[in-house]
DNA sequence: TTAATTTGGTTTATAATATAAACTACTTTA
DNA sequence: TAAAGTAGTTTATATTATAAACCAAATTAA
């Protein structure tokens, strides 16, 4: 009948998260703080939860003196949101 | 970009509550929580959480000695489930 | 040159949510 | 009449989301 929905996909901002790196496959922090209308300290700590879940590679660097953080998906994060997107369709009609 | 998730339908329970109601108009309480797997302590809590939202209707008599709670999508429940899935696209591709 | 502001974040505290466990009230069955 | 079942509600706890506070360095302005 309903699927479940994978709770870390389920959340708006990393739901935006992953669907803003599904397009480009690749972006800065403040590219996706931007994006989304984040804050950054909500945005961090979501960045995080997606790379716990191995969902998205995260890699700090400097670029201009100054410290930049670049988000990238992995083939893992592709598969558990297409997965979601399945499954949420059980819940739309 | 990204368009607002109401929260009140960003559940996996109160989403499938209201995905059924839409299929059937009303349903008892029961048959929601068999339907959905979830408790019954859960699911009072959300039921009553969508009916604060004004987006069910609740009416509770007696069935056969037995109490019975009935569930039933209101207008306004219906523009918000509709709302929520347009919003929604704007995340999946 | 040093004080204020900006950049690019992280950490921590608090508010909101979801869930399970415990409880209520009554009915049925043995 | 005691035990078990029906149909829920309430309350406590765990999880999540969010905002506020903080950090380290760079830049700009006095």
């Amino acid at each position: 009948m309903f699927k479940e929905l994978d709770p870390i996909l389920h959340s708006q901002l990393r739901l935006a998260v992953m669907s803003l790196l599904i397009g480009v496959k690749e972006a800065e922090f403040t590219f996706i703080k931007e994006k989304t209308g984040a804050t950054a300290g909500n945005l961090s700590v979501q960045v995080q939860k997606l790379k716990e879940a191995g969902y998205i590679e995260v890699v700090k660097h400097f670029k201009d003196n100054y410290p930049q953080t670049i988000c990238k998906l992995t083939t893992n994060g592709l598969l558990a949101f297409e997965k979601y997107v399945a499954n949420l369709k059980s819940y739309l009609g």
